[in-house]
DNA sequence: CTTGTTTACTAAACAGTGTTCAGTACATTT
DNA sequence: AAATGTACTGAACACTGTTTAGTAAACAAG
């Protein structure tokens, strides 16, 4: 029975064209700017074709945020393979911050926007990718306790506080609030700024 | 000549009316499901005659943005006037929490929507309502160096660094990434968080 | 009191959006 | 060869923000 698992190839291959379409035009013209109808004339289908592969316009973007994961915790790796806990964790931060002002409509997509969560809501899952790219921050801090870096000891709360504080700076920093600052001063300021946190956790956590 | 005041006053008196009308509105159903249509169909005028009040739809976010910061400065007035500076703070930080939970339609609008930024771009203006209400935040910053509280001497910087870090909780929480922790735990997991970097400053900033 | 002008407003249209569904043309099975 | 199943689409529905031409009332000047 090799022609249903050719069919199946070929629905795969079809919703690998569309998220691949859909990526391209989300990052390079905005999430916001693209419409599904741009995405079926970019591929050359009917608009609903695309809700042949996709329940809606959520589904499709939480798909899109998933790659987002996916090129995330790559990026993260090397970080990872660091001999000491506390310079891991200081290059994780430094690498989520690098990729969202590499890839700003990915990380708006994974951190910032409704959609992809809507999308997981109305099938009452759980977000996966959030836990296990979370799970890589517990595991580091976790590792920081043990070799004495920190003194307090819950890992869960203290990885809670870490990522708020860093993903703080580039929510802000995206959405345009830290724009009252000077273009020129402004990234030397969040570098200060972050600066200022690692050296308080280090003396103070 | 009464007659031109009491056509301004007309004017600012419509004004009120369609901000109104749109905030209840926005409020009450969330920014994204509230159309033009539906906030004129609710003062009883056409379409139209917004766009005789306001320039387009960001506009009129920037206005409800406005109104959000009026009431934002307002709730934090009684923290400023606890005698201990680091109490200010902590009172400050509480007190940005619970406008957030409390308004999440508002502060999603002041901290993280794209809308109300565009429109002060297009006017090249500067975003001073944020201007001000950081700036309470670095003169309470400022007190607490000038209070020996903490030994770093940048107000400017380390108020980056606060904001940043309890915008991250709030940020995080109202666009549900933290969703995956049990409901049950959540805000308890997050007062912990809260807790742990007020004492981490007060020991390591 | 009658002009002409300004003002406030609106109906209707424009160009777009996400989404659904009946219908078609082709592939596969019987 | 006929019947079934699948992949796809044209066209529509009910919206969206926004613009424009036109109307009716308010006002000013003669």
């Amino acid at each position: 029975m090799g022609i249903v698992e050719r069919k199946e190839r070929e629905k795969e291959e079809m919703r690998k064209l569309i998220l691949e379409a859909a990526q391209k035009l989300f990052l390079e013209t905005g999430f916001e700017k693209v419409s599904i109808r741009n995405i079926a004339d970019a591929i050359e289908y009917s608009p609903a074709t695309i809700y042949l592969y996709f329940k809606d316009k959520n589904e499709l973007l939480y798909a899109i945020h998933n790659i987002g994961f996916q090129k995330m915790i790559e990026e993260f790796y090397p970080a990872l393979s660091l001999a000491d806990p506390f310079d891991r964790l200081v290059e994780m931060g430094r690498r989520y911050f690098r990729f969202a002002f590499e890839n700003p409509e990915l990380f708006d997509l994974m951190f910032i926007m409704n959609a992809p969560m809507d999308a997981l809501a109305c099938r009452d899952d759980i977000w996966d990718e959030g836990r296990s790219a979370f799970g890589l921050l517990i595991k580091c801090v976790q590792d920081c306790i043990d070799a004495g870096v920190f003194k307090y000891q819950d890992a869960e709360v203290a990885a809670i506080m870490i990522w708020s504080s860093v993903h703080g700076y580039t929510a802000l920093f995206l959405r345009k609030r830290l724009d009252m600052f000077e273009e020129s001063r402004r990234k030397e300021l969040m570098e200060e700024a972050f600066d200022l946190f690692i050296k308080t956790i280090q003396k103070g956590l």
